[in-house]
DNA sequence: AGAATACCGAGTGAAATGCTCGGAATTGCT
DNA sequence: AGCAATTCCGAGCATTTCACTCGGTATTCT
């Protein structure tokens, strides 16, 4: 996450090396190198090779949301096994009408809907300064 | 969770031994043993021992939200560790304007209000008897 | 050529999750 | 009083996930 809000803050500059955002973010680099391969996979960012290469975005941080790097990173958001996204009834196998069932379902969509409303650009503007504007949060 | 409904539909019907809602609801009866210690420490059962004993709801079912359940047995609502409910500015220690303090914050406040507007007399409402269905049927 | 860098696959330690086991303590029934 | 039902309690166990490491290979720049 840090590391995409990171790309995303030089996004235009070219291409970033992991070592660089790895010092910069304070995070161990050779956990980076494995986060990214999942996040190119998904197409979220693209690599440079050999020296001076790096990644960056390959799309606007303004098209990039905070589900997108959720799911390149840990799957389909599902509360529990029986709700992941995309899947018409499911799984269940239980009872038919398992009440908990609806609680799931509804918290998934609520989650998904909560980070695919957050883009990488606003969070690069909400965070430059002494990060004074909390208000975006609509109950 | 499902152990909560269980009991909820029952409300008013006196004590539900554990093997009963067990068995109702194709649970292991010594897993639920212990999800019940936690659910009687957070208040939110009773339990009568003895023979003939077992628990009940110690509130109304439209008081529980499914946000009490969540708690009580995994403790505060917390996308990360370091947005936990209840800490004021927290314990990321990190950069202190960390980018994606903001979206765990947002998340965190979004699955509670989520959570909590569920009530456990709603969830009997929403979902037919398991299979008993010799309740009163409605819906 | 040599250094920097992305790529790849496997492995590790700690924690959480879902669940089991054995044994108390309490209560109702006969 | 005694027995059975039931809550209570603490420990343990198998699997999975998480964050992270390691060693190596391929590519590209200077």
């Amino acid at each position: 996450m840090r590391l995409m809000v990171d790309l995303a803050r030089h996004f235009g500059e070219g291409s970033v090396s992991l070592h660089v955002v790895a010092t910069r973010e304070q995070l161990p680099e050779a956990y980076l190198e494995q986060l990214v391969a999942s996040l190119r996979k998904a197409g979220l960012v693209q690599g440079k090779r050999g020296a001076g290469g790096g990644y960056m975005l390959s799309r606007d941080p303004a098209a990039i949301t905070a589900g997108d790097i959720v799911r390149a990173l840990e799957g389909p958001i599902e509360p529990q096994i029986c709700t992941a996204e995309g899947q018409a009834v499911a799984n269940c196998a239980l009872q038919p009408g398992c009440a908990t069932h609806h609680v799931w379902m509804a918290l998934q969509k609520n989650i998904a809907s909560a980070l695919d409303s957050m883009t990488l650009a606003q969070l690069v503007k909400t965070t430059g300064p002494a990060d004074g504007a909390k208000e975006k949060q609509r109950a």
